[in-house]
DNA sequence: CCTACCGATCGGTAGG
DNA sequence: CCTACCGATCGGTAGG
């Protein structure tokens, strides 16, 4: 029972402030995250929520993380099995799909939100939200480029123009489910989805 | 040069001060419109604002309000001269295109923004947000539904189908510009809009 | 429309 | 990890 604090420790608060984190940023945005409703959330004072990351900011970029690994685990994970291809791009649009269909962030797509609430604001955090877009984008339009070169998609698809469209249906499902509440909307999705993927 | 402002005075204040406030939450959001900045920038006081309106939520309210004009003109009113039907959804989605092509609000859609800072946040400035969209859609529904009717799109088009479709085009676009700053995301969604309406 | 003010909260720091 | 504190800013009110 050592006064001081393991490293085990502060990785598991840290990680606790993380967790606390990522829900209040997802109903409410990075900026409507505040450094003192955390602190009374957990029980902790403000200088010892702050000294795990040293600025607002930097929690913001460690909460991005955070969130990009839950969304790893709930969508991209589950389809790393599948054959890479069109199968592969149908298994990732469900996933997607159930996603937010599931509520994984109570708030919706927290990367969605993200971009809208920073999208003018230049700045890490905004770099960092739009990397992570680039990222999920490349992979899709890696697996559109798949389908096509094994023909299980016209040879006339643009692999970029297909998943500009398949972003717009997952953000009209978003939008949807969230300012709508509307229980059709993930059955348009997937209407959707699999008319613009039928060979 | 009466001492007392006159009700035109006063209803230029007002005016001056939407103006100001929608620029200001295109950019920011509703809810970094603030009272302080306001007054800074218009070179009035804090209660010289407020006096219009009452509270920050009114001012919200009145805001929407203005921003609902500007849509209405940029995109609904170019195109009541098109036909009923297939003409006119076409129309309204090339002025709805334009409108974020043009960017004429520099945030990007307006609406678009509001329902994500406060889908998440019950209250009558959700619920006013909420109206906006059910408004529009149903305009857009009844356009698509006048087209089915003529033969001009499938029989087995389901105009609500579609215009979440359409909903998610608009929103892909917005994405791409406000985060991507992509110019080719105008040119994805008239062709993306343009195959999903041809007969 | 103004000045002057209220209590609350913000991100962050000093010092331990 | 804490207490105690900083200047700035928030929405809003009193009184004129």
């Amino acid at each position: 029972m050592s006064p001081r604090r393991s490293v085990a420790d502060a990785l598991g608060t840290r990680s606790a402030i993380l967790g606390r984190s990522v829900a209040i940023a997802s109903a409410e945005g990075l900026e409507g995250l505040t450094i003192g409703r955390l602190a009374t959330e957990l029980g902790m004072s403000k200088s010892g929520v702050l000294g795990h990351f040293g600025s607002k900011e930097a929690l913001q970029l460690a909460v991005l993380d955070r969130a990009g690994e839950i969304f790893r685990t709930e969508v991209w994970e589950p389809v790393v099995a599948a054959a890479p291809g069109l199968v592969r791009l149908r298994a990732l649009c469900e996933a997607w799909i159930s996603y937010l269909e599931r509520g994984v962030f109570p708030g919706g797509c927290f990367f969605v939100a993200a971009a809208h609430e920073f999208d003018g604001r230049p700045g890490p955090v905004r770099g960092a939200v739009e990397a992570r877009f680039d990222t999920w984008r490349a992979r899709l339009t890696k697996e559109a480029g798949r389908a096509v070169a094994a023909g299980d998609l016209p040879g006339s698809t643009d692999p970029d123009q297909l998943v500009f469209e398949l972003l717009g249906l997952v953000m009209a499902l978003n939008h949807a489910i969230q300012l709508h509440r509307d229980p059709r909307a993930a059955t348009r999705a997937r209407h959707a989805v699999r008319a613009r993927l039928e060979t």
